[in-house]
RNA sequence: GCAGGUGUGGUGAAACUGGUAUACACGCUUGGCUUAGGACCAAGUGGAGCAAUCCGUGUGGGUUCGAGUCCCACCACCUGCACCA
């Protein structure tokens, strides 16, 4: 009989989806574990080639861990709030809800047909709002402790289409609909206080197993650095200026100081700034507003800047300092003002070069030049000792920064700081489609946060209908514009309030979801304690590395405050994740990312029509390592079709016999050959090394393709440690060969190490360290026996010849290497 | 700009703690089978050379008996940068 997939697959997907075999059990004695793939945003262009990269990689994980004895939990769920449904709907007029249930439909069927071994049955939508009511929940909880509060923060504002932008939809600060100006305008919006977690953030890392460069990306994204803060005043005012700065050993070095267009000295109503230089300044602070972060720090090798006639002066040797206004400056960092040292910073330097400002040495490098006035290109920014900088010359720049911070705090100079590079959580949309933010504006109590009450047992804080999706023009989210919704009454004093209209990011209902699949249904509580004691933490979490900073983060935020206050156990500990790692990207087949403007998508289904969906699977784990960005290359799935082509017809083709002890007619390489490949590839699937799991496995079974008999036995245990990659052709096979029950069921194999012991070794002999002749020999040979064979060894010979052996290298097992001269 | 990563045949890649560079797969070449082949089977396949041999893991240095692997400097590419998810 032929291979033919799409049968066996369909059938077995609806066996095992009836038999529930997949199901996590909540009451048992078993040890538990807890699989966590990032539940997918269900777009409109459905599944992506990307998604089953990660899926497969933790349902070959899961199901291994099932025939190893555990009970486990692999869960899906959608995360289906966000601007792509809105879009969609200010476009269509088609509310996001059902362009939401249609594109849900549309992933739940593409993901059934690659046969991952989710628990359908705990499914979570964000959108939900028996789901999103908690996520409200939570939000109230984080105001009540004080860490939800309001603040003015700029937003992208459209002046053609009067509506605010998200990030992405601002190209080269143009708006991505119309083309239109984006300038920055400020508004209103809820914060949540991350920052407070910023300590427990980094410090907790130790206890938890991510992958290093995911810690280390945290951990510097975090940033948590010591600053101080130095004062200058500013000549011929009353003003002072505080510069922020990692640095200030090299105080001695600064020539000038630069600040950013934002910031206060710079304000119209202080007007500080010269007469002569205003109209100059103000063009540039004006230019500077239309440009994003991204672009500011871009173009930031530019170099532009005005100076603003100011002077200030450095009270540590009473220099006089020009004051500079350029865009390379953020008001976001630090005091939104930075000392210039140009002979130590390169930016620095390149502003100097470009304005003509004085460069002063201040630490000496390598090259010992310890001249005061530093040569163009002569830039030094590796670590060395200071010198032109009175009391702290000769000392390192580590030590020379404590005594000049100790130095500037006695003196009343300068304050240190710990500042994170880690901001507040900007946590406002003025969007439609997100979870309503429950809070009353009450004109007399002011912010009068819903009640939970209201929020879990009643509609009142569900998303209303609506008719018009666009934001209004005044900047705020299209529930404003719903007045009989917005115009309520003050539950405190029960005088007229108005509700908020703002809704949360995306990022709030992902930031929780993973401890609503351990108890779905609830209605009473976010999650059972008893249920939760039990599954929380998740033991492994993959997802992509562009989540490492943003959605991690917040989560492991959401996650701690939850245990703070009580709603996780102490027992689960105060990290959701236990094992963090990543998958790489899988790229077009031209290696750019794949996209539907470039025209380079790959739409699964096409792939599993082609080939079935174990095909599929073996090829996005078999394209590379699991870990780094692929092309994706139509060509390299035939091979692996082959290949699962030739596990079946060897069953068509081939006797298979039961041995009981001893099969005398098998030959040797196939129970070696059988124990090797179970090693490889349980060590290999802990490891996530799917690509050379596969390859182990191909090569036994071009090996056994050979052989004229195979023991039924053999064929079994590779059938058992292939099922977890192809699911659905090892269940047919297993079946075939009069099993009863689903492979499934079986126990993961062990290997024999007495079995894959080498008997002979081929020794490697070098002469000077290069390859020149290989011996089988006996594999536990001793070092004298090896170098008598190797020297005797024609082509050592040759080599050796008339030369003095200065001495000899023996690697036991593995190779000698002679050294001559 | 800052942060994290990657770089090996014609292609995707393999090489555990420094020890035979290129496993496995694609492609290609030759042959077989076939009415046919985008099916299957067999052999070959880093470069130069008749050969002995030499050269080869982004570039340039270094450490070592020995470097794809370790150290230093550089180059190119990918990801993220807080309102895409």
């Amino acid at each position: 009989m032929r291979y033919d997939y799409h049968k066996i697959e369909k059938r077995w997907q609806d066996k095992w989806e009836k038999s529930g075999i997949y199901n996590a059990e909540d009451s048992t004695k078993k040890e538990k574990y807890y699989f966590l793939i990032e539940f997918p945003y269900p777009s409109g262009e459905g599944l992506h080639v990307g998604h089953p990269r990660s899926y497969t990689a933790l349902d070959i994980l899961a199901r291994k861990k099932r025939m190893e004895g555990c009970n486990v939990l692999y869960p899906i769920g959608f995360d289906a709030f966000g601007l792509p449904s809105e879009n969609y709907a200010i476009k269509t007029g088609i509310h996001p809800a059902i362009t939401t249930k249609k594109n849900i439909e549309t992933f739940t069927k593409q993901l059934k047909s690659l046969g991952f071994s989710f628990d359908w049955s705990r499914q979570v939508t964000t959108t939900d709002p028996e789901y999103y009511k908690w996520t409200q929940w939570i939000f109230l909880k984080l105001y009540e402790k004080g860490l939800a509060y309001k603040a003015r923060i700029p937003i992208n504002w459209c002046l053609d289409c009067k509506i605010g932008l998200a990030n992405e939809e601002v190209v080269d600060g143009k708006c991505e609909r119309c083309g239109g100006e984006v300038e920055k305008r400020e508004k209103e919006q809820w914060m949540l206080k991350i920052t407070a977690y910023a300590d427990r953030l980094i410090d907790d890392l130790k206890n938890v197993d991510y992958w290093d460069r995911i810690k280390t990306q945290q951990t510097n994204w975090i940033g948590r650095k010591e600053w101080i803060d130095i004062t200058y005043p500013v000549e011929n005012t009353e003003e002072e200026i505080v510069v922020s700065t990692t640095r200030p050993d090299t105080n001695f070095g600064a020539t000038f100081v630069v600040v950013a267009p934002e910031h206060s000295l710079l304000s119209l109503d202080k007007s500080l700034v010269p007469e002569e230089h205003k109209n100059e300044v103000d063009k540039y602070i004006k230019e500077a507003n239309k440009k994003s972060e991204l672009d500011r720090m871009a173009d930031g090798r530019k170099k532009t800047g005005i100076f603003t006639g100011l002077y200030c002066i450095n009270q540590l040797n009473n220099k006089k300092m020009p004051i500079w206004v350029s865009d390379f400056v953020l008001t976001t960092v630090g005091t939104g003002a930075v000392v210039g040292v140009p002979g130590h910073d390169m930016r620095d330097f390149e502003f100097a070069k470009k304005f003509d400002l004085r460069i002063i040495r201040v630490v000496v490098g390598k090259d010992g030049d310890t001249s005061e006035i530093i040569k163009k290109e002569q830039v030094q920014e590796e670590e060395g000792i200071m010198v032109n900088s009175e009391f702290i010359n000769d000392l390192d720049i580590h030590e020379a920064t404590e005594k000049m911070m100790d130095h500037l705090e006695k003196k009343g100079w300068g304050e240190r700081a710990i500042r994170y590079h880690l901001r507040d959580w900007v946590f406002s949309r003025q969007r439609y489609w997100g979870e309503p933010i429950p809070m009353y504006h009450c004109e007399k109590c002011g912010v009068v946060p819903a009640s939970e009450e209201e929020v879990l047992n009643t509609d009142k804080w569900q998303l209303p209908k609506i008719e018009k999706y666009e934001p209004t023009d005044t900047g705020e989210s299209p529930l404003a514009a719903i007045t009989d919704w917005v115009n309520t009454e003050c539950p405190r004093c029960k005088g007229p309030a108005k509700r908020e209209t703002d809704t949360m990011p995306n990022w709030a209902g992902s930031s929780w979801y993973f401890l609503r699949y351990i108890d779905p249904h609830n209605n009473k509580e976010l999650a059972d304690k008893k249920k939760l004691k039990y599954w929380a933490p998740v033991d492994w979490y993959n997802g992509g590395m562009e989540h490492t900073t943003l959605h991690l983060l917040y989560s492991r935020f959401w996650y701690k405050f939850l245990y703070d206050i009580g709603v996780v156990p102490k027992e689960c500990g105060s990290e959701p994740y236990k094992k963090r790692t990543s998958h790489g990207m899988i790229l077009g087949e031209g290696g750019e990312k794949m996209s539907k403007s470039r025209g380079n998508v790959i739409n699964p289904d096409n792939v599993v029509k082609k080939y079935g969906a174990d095909t599929f699977r073996i090829y996005e784990m078999f394209m590379g390592p699991f870990d780094q960005a692929i092309p994706w290359d139509a060509k390299g799935v035939v091979g692996v079709k082959r290949f699962l082509d030739k596990v079946w017809n060897l069953f068509e083709s081939k006797k298979f016999i039961e041995c009981g002890g001893s099969c005398h007619d098998i030959p040797k390489e196939i129970p070696f050959g059988l124990h090797k490949t179970i090693k490889k590839v349980t060590e290999d699937i802990n490891n996530m090394r799917f690509n050379t799991a596969i390859s182990q496995m191909m090569i036994f079974i071009n090996l056994i393709s050979g052989a004229d008999v195979v023991p039924r036995a053999a064929m079994e245990k590779f059938l058992i440690i292939l099922s977890p990659f192809a699911p659905h052709i090892t269940e047919e096979l297993w079946s075939r060969l009069g099993n009863k029950t689903s492979i499934f069921k079986e126990k993961w194999p062990k290997y024999n190490p007495a079995l894959i012991k080498d008997e002979t070794i081929n020794l490697v002999v070098q002469v000077n360290g290069k390859l020149r002749d290989t011996i089988p020999v006996d594999a536990n040979i001793s070092e004298d026996k090896a170098k008598k064979i190797a020297k005797d060894s024609e082509k050592v010979k040759k080599w050796i010849k008339g030369k003095e052996i200065v001495k000899v290298i023996f690697v036991k097992g593995k190779l000698i290497n002679i050294v001559i001269r």
